[in-house]
DNA sequence: GGTTAGGTACTCGGATAGTGGATGTCCGAGTCGCGTCGG
DNA sequence: CCGACGCGACTCGGACATCCACTATCCGAGTACCTAACC
């Protein structure tokens, strides 16, 4: 039940596009972490999808944030990669056991899927509540240099 | 990053055997809910490793509960059955960027990476303040006739 | 009748196939910029 | 000198392979029970 390696790269991507303005073409963000650019352009396209980025082709084209970084939450970026489904997987295999059933619906009912989707709503109360501008913030505090070593090394990439 | 559907089937498993004195084979839980025998049987094993269940072999035999449902909480299950691996997977993809590295680890020290523990851990202490003897209590309250009934397709399967 | 040895059936446990999603790669469609040609 | 046109290069986007973990199954090892023979 581990997350796919596209969601470190896609906070990654998020927080270094929110330095620069103008688009970064998927093989210059590949280049700064070195990361295969074919499989990041394919996360970085579902971040499209999502409302998250915006992307331009052609010459000087590439990716942007499609919304100020306060706005895009780490729930947003998590949900945009891994997909809407709940981590627990509720089968409701109750229906098969003794009792009556009809037009029951187990995922309400179930005690085990209301904890298991209690557990899952603290988890996302938590990504909601973070920002990509509040990882800015961090970053920035505790190292004043990023932003510019940051713009330095994707000119330097382009 | 979706759960194994093993989860859901050890959780009830557990529920049931806290209804149980003797061992319940695999085949007759797997009965219970219609579930693929041998399958089950492998959840359980991983179940018995991890110390949340006994088993025993031969005529008469099965699986019990290992400790009293109050000390097994549904995080110790899923654990059990997932690994204790994290959601979030961090290949510290800084330690290619710009920067000094020497000795850094960024699992600790990459912001994403330390906002991705804390909501995680919130769903850990969610998962580990929730038992099965909880879940049990919650169950019995709202279907009082559950234990008996439980008890009787058991021994009707056997 | 009690005891013991043997056989049998049952259950767990790990070794062994099959399948779906995540991972990784490649090529076509569209677009922008630059150079060139004409006015 | 200015503008328009066309060519070329660049980038995204989706279609196409590959790999690993989850899913599922089967058979061997061990154990308890039952039976029957023997003392």
């Amino acid at each position: 039940m581990r997350m796919s390696r596209g969601v470190e790269w896609a906070l990654h991507a998020c927080l270094n596009l929110s330095w620069l303005d103008d688009p970064v073409p998927t093989g210059t963000l590949a280049a700064f972490y070195e990361l295969p650019s074919a499989y990041l352009n394919k996360q970085l396209q579902t971040l499209v999808r999502a409302g998250i980025l915006t992307s331009t082709s052609g010459p000087r084209g590439g990716f942007r944030l499609a919304r100020a970084p306060e706005a895009v939450s780490l729930l947003d970026i998590v949900v945009a990669i891994e997909g809407p489904e709940e981590l627990f997987r509720c089968d409701q295999i109750l229906s098969k056991g003794p009792g009556e059933h009809a037009g029951v619906d187990y995922r309400q009912s179930c005690a085990f899927a209301r904890a298991m989707r209690d557990a899952e709503l603290a988890w996302r109360r938590e990504l909601a509540g973070k920002s990509v501008a509040d990882v800015r913030a961090d970053v920035e505090h505790g190292h004043p240099e990023a932003p510019a070593n940051t713009r330095a090394r994707i000119a330097e990439l382009r």
